[in-house]
DNA sequence: TATGAATGAGGATTCATTCAT
DNA sequence: GATGAATGAATCCTCATTCAT
């Protein structure tokens, strides 16, 4: 019985997956306002009626649709801060990883961008990523203080350049959604690398 | 004659500009598609029809509102390259305006974002912006190249640099809208100082 | 200042005639409803506002329209029944004058019969091709009934046979728009010689 | 299952065929333009939203709603076929159930009419509709060839006569529209007696 | 007179959401 | 649980008509 129960919940559970995943694919492609409901369900392969069995508004399904990504996002987050020994090394490799997710969150970002933008309402997901968002610069924030602690790097307000530093990164995702020629990966190889030769002592 | 026909040009024009910059306040409010043409309309203080006789469509409407923003934004950027005479002191002073100018940018960067982020055609606003970007950071990659030309500014790309710049410009536009309590200007400052710092030779 | 009256009425009645000859143009080819004002205003090389000067309303252009090439009509139409010296010769020529008329005809017939037929109200139009109408075949069964006076043909209902003449004209007229390799002038001999047939005494 | 599947169909099936029913009826009425989607809905009981689950649009409705009136009406053609020994006879029964058959054509004839008359494009029905009125004449071609065949009828193009009965009796159903005192029957029965006294040998 | 601009009601269509089965 | 069908409010756009110049 209990396990026919968790049998079911488990194909709840996989279900739930399944749409989310197709949420954020679909989401992201056209963006919140030009994607429906029926795209999302199409694409899971489900009826409309069941997506909302599963979520009780367009807005929810997207809500969770973002929040399950971002949280998925923190454990690549956690590694990317694990490289390197001295703080200009985890920055040079964070700053390499970053690079590389640029591409993949393009569209994501943009979409609850303009997803946000157009409605005054909090919504949870807005929150859960301010959240988020403080919780990894307090990561790098962190490695720069300890960099300046250990005299490796000149004084500054660690937190208001960290800021700018994943400013500077999202921006590039916006950027690629319309002049896609832009590489990348040597943007933010220079870019790190002026920042470093900034900070650093001497 | 001729001076009722430019009497009449000239309502034109202003009738013109006025649905214009209606249309910019109320898509960069809400967004492309959460935005309607009657509340543009509505704005302006015209009617829908009227919206109609100077546009043909939403998109064409939301194009013009755009480009016309981007093309008023010229002057600005030309005056900010002027002030200072070192290339340092160029850079740090365009940093200033532009920090001031991400509070205003930010609503129209969004929606322009999720505008084109929704359509899969090729806009002719795309280009139009591409091109002005292209045009804008033409300038400021001028003044490093400037720089390391005089031996003030070490050796760099400077072209994958301006880009990072800008992008982190834009960036912060994009996070201003759910991060209201960033300091946008001592980001700015930190960020530059940094960057210089890591640009100047010794 | 007569002649200067005279000269604006004039032109006042050339202009009438322009914008009656686009409007008959502009709605034969696209019928009542999908042909636009603005159409017939292009057409006509004058402004929408002219129009109105005109003519009261888009249905008073087209009642106009239509009575205006009624009315021309009439002149073929008279000519048409002089043809031939026995009965039998004039319908012949009439038949075949009729099978010529049919190509010109066919989209203006089709356009007011979907006029009438989508409005309940009697337009002036209506009654005056009616009356046209009455008047036309009056001439034929004139014809035929001579003819059975004379003894050349049988004695018939000659009104209802003119009925099923012209109805078969403009019925041909109808089919012509969606199957054009109708040979209209070969059915039309076919069609007037058996009715000759069947009517001629022996 | 296989019954509860089927009584969805069924209801599907229902609820298509009522839509069409409704949709014939207002577009005959009002002509295709004049007549409003919404008008269809109100006259089936539903939504107009439900319109669109079936029909993809108003033109398509549309030509589902002829291409459905025309189909049902092959039945009776078959029918009609079928009365008399001799040809003449044939002919002759032909005639009296076309003439009952006007007046209810008359109305879908001139909305079909004014719809193709309006639109440039090739429509699907155009092309079932020209099927069809072949198939239709087909059958009483035959006839006519059996007639001369068996030497019953002289020798006559037997294609071109029946494509002006045809158009006879459609013209009346056009007639009929704004002369409604036509009194078709007698005007079918002289037109047919007329025809066939032309066509018989001797 | 004639024009171009303005109006706004009306209409086709979409789509988030609900409901019966 | 899941589905397909149904809903109807919302939205873009058209176009006959009017108006200021």
């Amino acid at each position: 019985m209990s396990e026919a129960l968790s049998k079911r919940e488990q194909m709840r559970e996989e279900r739930r997956r399944q749409i989310l995943e197709s949420a954020l694919t679909v989401f992201s492609q056209k963006g919140f306002h030009a994607a429906n409901v029926s795209d999302v369900a199409a694409h899971a392969g489900v009826s409309q009626g069941t997506i909302y069995w599963y979520f009780s508004s367009k807005e929810e399904l997207f809500d969770a649709a973002i929040m399950a990504y971002i949280a998925g996002f923190g454990t690549e987050m956690a590694t990317m801060l694990q490289g390197g020994e001295s703080a200009s090394e985890r920055l040079c490799s964070l700053a390499q990883s970053m690079a590389q997710l640029v591409a993949g969150v393009q569209q994501v970002f943009v979409a609850f961008l303009s997803y946000w933008a157009s409605s005054q309402e909090q919504q949870e997901s807005r929150q859960f990523w301010v959240d988020m968002l403080h919780e990894y610069t307090g990561g790098i924030v962190a490695i720069i203080e300890e960099g300046i602690r250990s005299g490796e790097f000149k004084q500054v307000d660690a937190r208001a350049l960290v800021w700018a530093m994943f400013a500077a990164y999202d921006g590039l995702a916006a950027y690629l959604m319309f002049i896609p020629d832009i590489d990348v990966e040597s943007v933010s190889r220079v870019f790190i690398e002026t920042l470093l030769g900034g900070l650093q002592t001497e």
